[in-house]
DNA sequence: GTTGCAATGCAACAACAAGTTGCGATAGAA
DNA sequence: TTCTATCGCAACTTGTTGTTGCATTGCAAC
């Protein structure tokens, strides 16, 4: 038989927090099991409850602390390539487990409802500075909204891969990319 | 106090059917209780239970007798007048609390997450035909793939419905019909 | 009208997961 | 070594899905 752990502190926090996203990622679900994310974590389910009012912000708590990650600005040195970066990105985000557990959830609480937004808010501002640097560069002549032609470019990605349920195609990319370039003219 | 009904037969399949989108209505979720389901349809949870053999059956059938309703397809004359017609269509869709519930739901059974794929294709080839009479009317030029510029169009809808949290304006709309008509030149 | 059967109601039950509680055990610092 | 906050643990409550056995009742055939 194992031994009891018992070990304390911020390491048991990170424990639990990298356990939570395991279980989402391994169950493609926000509904996960408090059981189970215990068991990852080493951790009896007590000792999360200690930390956690309730599953949901525990859910919550480890994708923040998840999210905390960086957003990547791409400097490819052309639209042209900073933007097939992006798409590349968000292709391969929606396709994940823990991306469609994410973004196709609708979350029991308001909280993880509210995670979605930000989540692309934060995205829309990283990849607009995109299209400010190629407007620099002479690329093109600045456009109204640039957040909006972003959006307008990721979300035929996302429909595509929550909705319609067919995988994308690095041709389907490249028209969404071409797209937003065109309107840039 | 009340008398048990004790009715049967088709009356019973309807009143527990028409229930269930009531408590998809009123929850704004697939995950529904069957006891409420039981109790708007003035039935006993036993009768439910003998017709379905678990809660995502009868959410699939209830789903599906209510998709029995033909998709309308527009007929205005012009194809901006079309087009403008399914897309409002889409945003009272995807706003209404059946809408979000179906189609931002990552479902727990697999025949629910099949639900949606045919949902739309359903729409697609329906509008696609809008495309076509335009065509015929001589007012464009006949697409590569009529089925993929619908489903360019509702992207952005669903997308921000569902993801970017923003309520969808009439401008908004009025961007999509023009890109598409802009499309097909 | 009477009879018989299938459909329904009903109450109790099992299984499972969220969340709680009281207490005993232990790590880590004083 | 001692003290205390943290952790493990087992047992519990609550809510929901799904099941079962039996009593009731609607309805059709006779």
């Amino acid at each position: 038989m194992t031994e009891p752990s018992h070990r304390r502190g911020k390491v048991v926090d990170d424990n639990i927090l990298r356990a939570a996203i395991s279980v989402i990622e391994e169950s493609g679900t926000l509904l996960i099991k408090v059981d189970r994310v215990a068991e990852l974590a080493g951790v009896n389910k007590t000792t999360i409850y200690r930390r956690f009012p309730n599953r949901d912000d525990l859910v919550l708590a480890a994708i923040l602390a998840q999210a905390e990650t960086v957003v990547p600005i791409p400097d490819a040195g052309s639209l042209r390539g900073d933007l097939w970066e992006i798409v590349v990105m968000v292709r391969s985000t929606v396709m994940s487990s823990l991306g469609r557990a994410l973004l196709s959830a609708s979350a029991a609480s308001p909280d993880l409802d509210q995670l979605r937004p930000t989540y692309w808010q934060t995205r829309f501002e990283a990849a607009a500075k995109v299209i400010d640097r190629a407007v620099e560069r002479g690329e093109c002549s600045p456009p109204a909204d640039p957040q909006l032609l972003i959006e307008l470019m990721v979300a035929p990605i996302h429909f595509r891969a929550t909705q319609v349920g067919v995988d994308i195609s690095d041709e389907f990319l490249a028209v969404q990319v071409d797209r937003l370039v065109a309107a840039l003219r």
